[in-house]
DNA sequence: TGATTCACG
DNA sequence: GACGTACGTGAATCAG
């Protein structure tokens, strides 16, 4: 067929598909002779899948698969610098590169490269020469370099998200249409590509003054016109360089091509070319899926099948299609027999349950899902309702479901055989389930924790996100079941067909999420933070959440009371001082308040344009301002009523007359824990008003409650790890750490100490662990920017090692794209090497996640080895704060509580570490938890 | 839903 | 002399 008006080119980018696959996939082998194939595996499965989804009435016509060759282009001619930056390629990829040309042949699609220029060029050149002959184009590729090319019939696909991405797309990414793409590209530079473009200049500002000029040349020539003087100057000198950069980024259109598009027509594989490849590298489950498809036999693989407890690691999870229809139904006991039996054979199950809500301690269980072999999986379903009423309003259990007790009599056996590895997602949710229906689960791994520990602050450790990414496959939505909004129904009203695909799916995944992590968390390091850190903490969590801690509703409410009743006084206050009601709530109208009507300085809009009133500025208001101050005194009661006195109350649990909040042991990328539903982490302490609310969270009848805190323990991380002699001193001499620094810093004697020198280096400790800079001190001293400069200055040269530390940790990040606390776990940095503002946040998260996550770290192991350490003792650990854990105690044993809680603290980071660094412990206990801080 | 504000370590 | 900044969280509320 000649290429013209109707015909479809996908062209897609096979350099991105290669490393996609590679990175995704951990090294396999192939088991004859070692080769490394784990790239080339994925690369099939990318082009299998991509296959089978583009048969429909949208297929193309003509495809191809468009390769680099070589790492020498035209544009190193132009700039000897070009992409010098990359690193090398990786030993075990380079002999998989040639693999994947011969793959793209096997399944018959054109394979396309050119020697001296970048695949993005053909593809250049084939899109446009597509788009003159009156087709169509979709580029299957993400990478921002080709969104020149969009427009006029020509769109991009970003196959991993399963996005594309026409005009608008390229004006929300880059801020200009496709065709003013090159010109903020040639001013923003690109650091993954070495493109230098115009210093101190990103995405944001080029797009901003390219719409002002129209374009590229136009800004140069008149770049004299330009108000901010260092931009003006930048774009004066650096000209020579924007306009390289814009030949860099230009993509060839013209390209010296040997075929035509006429020889990109879409063709059928040849069955036996194919398996022949396939079967040749050893792609047992893909040349069979395959071969069955085709209706062929396939060439036989040597068969070397494993066994034992650790997952077959030659067969990609990714290699097999999830097939929803083919999932499990269990009814009976029957039929659940050969699972369970399957399951100790393997000596591991995925599992996962299916509830009528969220709330761990509240909801009712309505499903078992169950995998053991991936692609299949099974359902057992236990509390569907059939949806007809029975007299008491209430609905009748559908037909043809286990009785619940039986199948749980049959599970608990194996749930809690420590034979057999259980396999969960966030298996703690699950656990807590199982515990209330009299069901122990152990031992489990859990794949959101692996994920955790692998790859914090990469992205998120969700079962959705993990699909995606890892198995390239997105999971049903649970809206597609349950709907949302208040027309949402629960979980046991979804039709038990319905349900059985969903919810065997989620194992199915679990599983192969499973196969896949096992193997990499030793390959990326990091099977101690997830032996020692995350797996053992999850059950504690369990048990202190399930625990939960008595919280007084009568004193809730009367502070709630009392708290309305203020603020209603100060509303009409308010009113009286604006001169009309108004929304006190209302930044905006505060602001329009206080800004306009009274014509104050100092007002601030936030970049919705509205006025924005935080506290800080309402404070400086404040002592001249009735104004200011009541909405100050309005705002405070109302955070504490709406957030705490009132909804506290709504999550007191009827069964259990406690709070039961859930810790996110995965919520912080740094390793600490989150509190959620409700957040117990963030109880008010630091204002007296707020402080009370302490007091309604009480031990019970006979019991007390303990709180045990490190003491300054991020500032004892730090001068261990940055190595600061004055500073490790002071903390093993029990000294004041903040006069101390004071004293060093302002040649004060420790004598002569006084609160205000003492506040001052206070801010500035406190600074340093954050990563300070002179505006941030400033801001929070309240004192001009170029003082708390100086004070940084005199910081740094009094306490060299901690300016090496910064720098080296910065540095550290660069380089691997990650920190590492003491204890190894890994929090990555992404935007590490980002350019502009958001490289400041970057650097700061940087030099704070070591501090903060190492903290975070011997806290854990704290908490973990706290169960055995106060076993006997009528003793239960209920919360932790980052760096405080709660007991509740009966009364007459608190003592020796407090003295073994504080010996597993104070040495929680031996034998793994020996600080030089004394950790010490405060201890308090009270009725309640303002009396115990 | 995103922005704003504010509670904690 | 331009910009925008303390690190890490979760929840309530407004506004679109």
């Amino acid at each position: 067929m000649q290429f013209g008006k109707g015909c479809h080119l996908h062209l897609i980018d096979g350099s991105a598909f290669i490393f996609r696959a590679y990175h995704a996939l951990p090294p396999l082998t192939r088991k004859s002779d070692g080769l490394p194939i784990g790239a080339v595996s994925g690369f099939c499965n990318m082009l299998y899948k991509y296959v089978e989804a583009n048969t429909g009435p949208d297929a193309p016509t003509h495809v191809a698969v468009i390769f680099d060759k070589g790492s020498h282009t035209f544009r190193n001619d132009l700039y000897d610098l070009y992409k010098a930056n990359r690193e090398a390629m990786p030993e075990d990829l380079r002999p998989q590169i040639p693999l994947t040309r011969e793959a793209t042949i096997a399944f018959n699609i054109a394979c396309k490269e050119l020697a001296g220029y970048e695949a993005d060029d053909i593809i250049a050149t084939l899109s446009v020469q597509a788009r003159d002959a009156g087709g169509r184009v979709t580029i299957i590729s993400s990478d921002k370099d080709l969104m020149q090319l969009v427009g006029d019939g020509v769109e991009m696909l970003d196959a991993m998200k399963n996005k594309r991405i026409d005009r608008d797309g390229v004006i929300e990414k880059f801020g200009v249409g496709p065709e003013r793409v090159v010109d903020v590209q040639a001013l923003a530079g690109d650091s993954v590509d070495n493109v230098p473009g115009a210093p101190g200049i990103g995405i944001k500002t080029a797009a901003l003054l390219i719409n002002e000029y129209g374009s590229l040349e136009e800004l140069l020539d008149r770049a004299g016109e330009i108000k901010q003087p260092k931009r003006r100057q930048t774009l004066i000198e650096k000209r020579d360089q924007i306009e390289l950069s814009k030949k860099l980024v230009q993509l060839d259109c013209n390209t010296p091509l040997d075929f035509t598009l006429d020889d990109l027509e879409v063709r059928d594989p040849d069955p036996e070319t194919l398996l022949e490849f396939l079967s040749g590298m050893e792609f047992r489950t893909l040349t069979k899926r395959i071969s069955d498809q085709l209706g062929v036999d396939a060439p036989a693989i040597k068969d070397t099948d494993p066994r034992g407890a650790e997952p077959e690691a030659a067969d990609a999870p990714a290699d097999l299609p999830f097939a929803p229809e083919t999932y499990a139904c269990i009814r009976d006991a029957q039929a659940l027999e050969p699972w369970i039996a399957r399951a100790r054979e393997r000596g591991y199950v995925a599992v996962d349950t299916e509830t009528t809500g969220l709330d761990e301690m509240r909801v009712d269980l309505v499903g078992i899902s169950l995998c053991i072999d991936s692609g299949k999986a099974c359902y057992i379903p236990l509390g569907h309702k059939d949806g007809s009423d029975d007299l008491f309003g209430s609905d009748n259990l559908a037909e043809g479901q286990m009785p619940l007790e039986q199948a749980l009599d049959m599970l608990r056996p194996l749930l809690a055989d420590p034979s057999v590895m259980k396999i969960g997602q966030n298996m703690k949710y699950d656990a807590k389930i199982f515990a209330r229906y009299g069901v122990t689960v152990t031992p489990y791994d859990d794949t959101m924790l692996m994920s955790y520990a692998m790859n914090a602050g990469l992205h998120g450790h969700g079962m959705d996100a993990l699909a995606e990414r890892y198995l390239s496959h997105a999971p049903i939505p649970i809206k597609s079941l349950l709907g949302s909004g208040k027309s949402a129904i629960t979980f046991d009203r979804v039709p038990i067909d319905d349900a059985v695909k969903y919810a065997a799916e989620d194992a199915d995944i679990t599983l192969r999420l499973w196969e896949l992590f096992k193997p990499q968390l030793h390959q990326t390091r990091v099977t101690t933070v997830y032996e020692t850190l995350e797996r053992p903490l999850s059950p504690v969590l369990a048990r202190m959440e399930m625990h939960g801690i008595k919280v007084d509703r009568d004193t809730l409410s009367r502070m709630s009371n009392a708290f309305a009743q203020k603020m209603a006084g100060y509303e009409s206050e308010l009113f009286e001082l604006a001169g009309h009601e108004f929304n006190v709530q209302s930044p905006a109208q505060v602001g329009a308040i206080l800004f306009e009507e009274m014509g104050l300085d100092g007002g601030k809009k936030t970049k919705t344009g509205q006025w924005s009133t935080p506290a800080d500025v309402l404070e400086d208001l404040a002592t001249e301002h009735d104004f200011a101050a009541r909405v100050l005194d309005y705002r405070q009661l109302q955070k504490l009523k709406s957030t705490y006195t009132d909804a506290l109350q709504d999550h007191i649990n009827p069964d259990t007359g406690r709070v039961h909040t859930s810790y996110v042991q995965t919520g912080a990328n740094t390793g600490r824990l989150a509190s959620t539903d409700p957040n117990l982490q963030n109880i008010p302490v630091r204002s007296e008003e707020g402080r009370r609310i302490r007091e309604a969270f009480v031990a019970e009848e006979g019991k007390v409650l303990l709180s045990l805190d490190y003491s300054q323990i991020e500032l004892r991380i730090l001068a261990e790890m940055a190595d600061i002699p004055a500073l490790k001193q002071a903390f093993k001499d029990g000294l004041d750490i903040h006069a101390m620094t004071a004293s060093e810093m302002f040649d004060v004697p420790l004598d002569q100490m006084t609160p205000d020198i003492r506040r001052r280096a206070k801010a500035i400790n406190f600074g340093v662990i954050y990563g300070i800079s002179g505006f941030g001190l400033a801001r929070n001293l309240r004192i001009p920017r170029a003082e708390a400069q100086g004070f940084i200055d005199r910081y740094f040269e009094r306490f060299p090692g901690i300016r090496s530390y910064m720098d080296a940790t910065t540095q550290f990040a660069k380089d691997h794209g990650y920190v590492q606390t003491m204890f190894g776990r890994k929090i990555h940095t992404p935007e590490i090497n980002a350019k502009g503002p958001g490289a400041g946040f970057a650097k700061r998260a940087a030099i704070n996640a070591p501090i903060q996550g190492t903290a975070a770290d011997v806290i854990r192991r704290a908490m973990i080895r706290m169960e055995d350490a106060i076993a006997g003792l009528p003793a239960k650990m209920l919360l932790q704060v980052h760096d405080e854990l709660l007991f509740e105690v009966d009364a007459d044993r608190a003592d020796d509580v407090i003295a073994r809680a504080r010996d597993v603290m104070e040495t929680a980071a031996a034998p793994a570490l020996h600080l030089s660094v004394p950790l010490t412990v405060d201890a308090g206990q009270g009725q309640n938890w303002a009396e115990a801080h």
